[in-house]
DNA sequence: AGCGTCATGTCCGAATTCCGCCAGCCCCGG
DNA sequence: CCGGGGCTGGCGGAATTCGGACATGACGCT
């Protein structure tokens, strides 16, 4: 029941990454990543007394970021801790994982595609803000229904970059609806 | 609006007090008394971050409170800080300071001076116990109805040891009850 | 087209309620 | 005379309740 809470640092285009793993004492050498935010962040991490700076722990997930702002990456496979949260922000999230590389889709599409009442979009909208795995979990590709960026935790400039990313990088993707 | 705290310590044979007052911008050398007390107090202050160790501000507190100690004052003349309280903690400190040097009297005839229902003894006892001005605001002057010392903030040790002060200070007070 | 309005789940802070303590005292049975 | 239980009022902290604010979107007005 001993977990470590450790974390490391990551340069990027959105500015200096922090991510934050759990190192369980029954599976060693194994991190699941629990946290992914940017500087400035609205609900981001803070590191705490008791925490572990172990920067070579995280490979896996430094490769794979630096793939993904290279272009080079679609879709992460990394382990995830329990990420907590209550029954209807997991359904929320699982449905925001299942929008493809390059596309968006609506904060209503979200609701509806949980079974929710259509209502319900604007607490699909604090769901969804209350991500804790920025970038990983593409928050960034939920749009307004009118394709306008409404918002994002770690500041609607770095979801422009973000999405711009995904639209240039290989240039065959096609979208669900304009980017502005 | 902007009020500095100020302390200071002083020997006495209750031990080392702590004399804690408030220096107001508006009102600048004079210094209202806020809180005396004793090592060990229940609920006594402690110093904190922020507060200025200003010994030779509290000539005049430490004057009266040496003479004091030496039987030779038998009443306090100080400025006080407003000390706070609930409108009922007022009353009760009121009635506190109404008994003179020498004699004493218990809770129920506190509870009874300030109209207080006689039921009302177990609250005035809290409220005598919350003072925050040991020796000067005569708390230890408030006795057991049989006339037994009950209970006392910096022990009941010092509370005796401060009613023997003023019955042999000059040998001439009268008491209202025994003090044993 | 533009604006006000309302519906939903969650969190957070403020307000409120509630509970248990206590520096007593009287009364009652030994 | 002694010891213990029960009653009382005020207070502080814990627990609980409550009211807003949101990463929206459809509808009905003007």
């Amino acid at each position: 029941m001993s977990v470590t809470t450790v974390y490391a640092t990551l340069d990027s285009p959105l500015g200096e990454l922090l991510v934050v793993g759990e190192e369980s004492a029954t599976a060693p050498g194994g991190v699941a990543l629990r946290s992914l935010s940017v500087p400035g962040q609205k609900g981001g991490a803070v590191v705490r007394d008791g925490w572990r700076r172990a920067p070579e722990l995280f490979g896996e997930a430094a490769a794979q970021l630096k793939a993904y702002f290279a272009g080079e990456l679609t879709r992460f496979e990394l382990a995830y801790a329990d990420g907590g949260g209550t029954e209807f922000q997991r359904r929320v999230w699982g449905a925001v994982e299942g929008v493809p590389y390059g596309e968006t889709t609506s904060y209503g599409k979200v609701a509806e595609s949980i079974g929710a009442s259509r209502a319900a979009v604007r607490a699909v909208g604090t769901a969804i803000g209350r991500n804790p795995l920025l970038v990983v979990r593409p928050c960034h590709r939920i749009v307004g229904a009118g394709g306008a960026l409404v918002g994002y935790a770690g500041g609607l400039e770095r979801k422009r970059l973000l999405l711009e990313l995904e639209l240039h990088a290989h240039g065959a993707h096609g979208t669900r609806g304009p980017v502005r």
